[in-house]
DNA sequence: CCTTCGTTGCACACCGGTGTGCAATCTACT
DNA sequence: AGTAGATTGCACACCGGTGTGCAACGAAGG
């Protein structure tokens, strides 16, 4: 047991048993997202590895997905503190915020299909404190009278951003063109005129 | 054998077996709405009925399913064809048709779950038609300039009714503050400004 | 060398839902 | 009364997915 360096380098052994793990993981998602009913098995032949080794890295089906839950609550996380300068206008900030939200959309859009279902509770319950963040942005827009007041902030957040994953699971989802009708689709939703979304678009291409 | 009568008058006897079928169907709506993957056991318990005489007039889910999805677009299209008087504006003619859609759309709400897994195949095929219906006058609406361009017909269609069923499902379902929702949020996506969707909503209330 | 640990390949039990078979029952119609 | 048809209450087989147990293998690490 000799970690000398500051880095706490981990064993070459626990590397390559991290690995599998994050294989299952990454390769999971991919299987889940074609296919949200596909079994332990299905997931486990796709990561070139036997069903019952998955089981090793999770006991239980419930703690797979909510495994990839967390994953993409931090990343979706920090993707809306990256983009979410408080002083800047909301609407910009809304359109720097899909862009960077897309591709991670597209990765987890298989929670769409299992916030539904029997995990649809414990994904919700990680998904609160996120929601909350969205739900304050959106707030914060309609305070200064960039996105329209026709829904309370909670409901419009949910709606803006659920479209944007509707968008991400859907056939348009690779490449620009998707993220783009997603970013206008949600600003439409939000209230902020055709004219000037389009040109909050093209400001940060 | 006496059909005398110009109504073909249905025996008691078919009439009541109808009525038990016609019941399986409009519980299996509502357990279903509720729980998409409640099984067949829980349909005939909410109807009142053995799981066995659900078998006898649906051979198999997919045969519960398919009526269900069936009775879903003859519905829609009658609301469509309703709704569409070919001279009026589109988005007059869009506000008219989510208004009678809406109580459809949230009996109906299952089939947004039903959309992908097993029976994906089947209800998309059948909703087809109606689908290209919804295309025309998305259509009609861009080529008059009311609705945006921003996206393709058909696609633009999707969405729009999309997030229809999307309110339809969720928890602000009940009573006019969900349909006003639906209403609205369809009519930015389909880039009517919102000074106007107020208008067109206040119009035809 | 020998231990440790992830992985493998079986085995198994369990569960829940599906669809079928059949005799019994009840009711409407003849 | 007698019959046809819907409904019932079992029975059963089948399937697919879940989760567990265990002996064996194989490579890193002491």
């Amino acid at each position: 047991m000799c970690n000398n360096g500051v880095v706490p380098t981990e064993s070459p052994r626990a590397r390559s048993t991290n690995e599998t793990r994050d294989r299952i993981l990454d390769v999971a998602l991919d299987v889940l997202g074609d296919n949200p009913d596909a079994g332990m098995g299905d997931i486990a032949s796709a990561a070139g590895v036997v069903r019952r080794t998955v089981y090793g890295h999770f006991p239980s089906r419930l703690d797979l997905v909510r495994t990839l839950t967390e994953r993409a609550v931090t990343e979706m996380t920090a993707v809306l503190t990256e983009a979410d300068t408080p002083d800047a206008e909301a609407g910009a900030t809304w359109v720097e915020f899909v862009a960077r939200l897309w591709p991670v959309a597209h990765r987890y859009r298989v929670l769409l299909a299992l916030r539904r279902g029997e995990y649809g509770e414990a994904i919700h319950s990680l998904l609160g404190p996120l929601d909350e963040l969205l739900a304050d942005l959106v707030q914060r827009g309609q305070d200064s009278d960039v996105f329209a007041q026709h829904l309370p902030a909670g409901i419009l957040s949910q709606l803006a951003y659920g479209v944007v994953f509707a968008i991400a699971d859907s056939d348009l989802s690779n490449g620009p063109p998707g993220a783009r009708a997603a970013t206008i689709t949600s600003l439409l939703m939000l209230g902020v005129p055709e004219t000037r979304a389009i040109a909050l678009m093209d400001d940060q291409p």
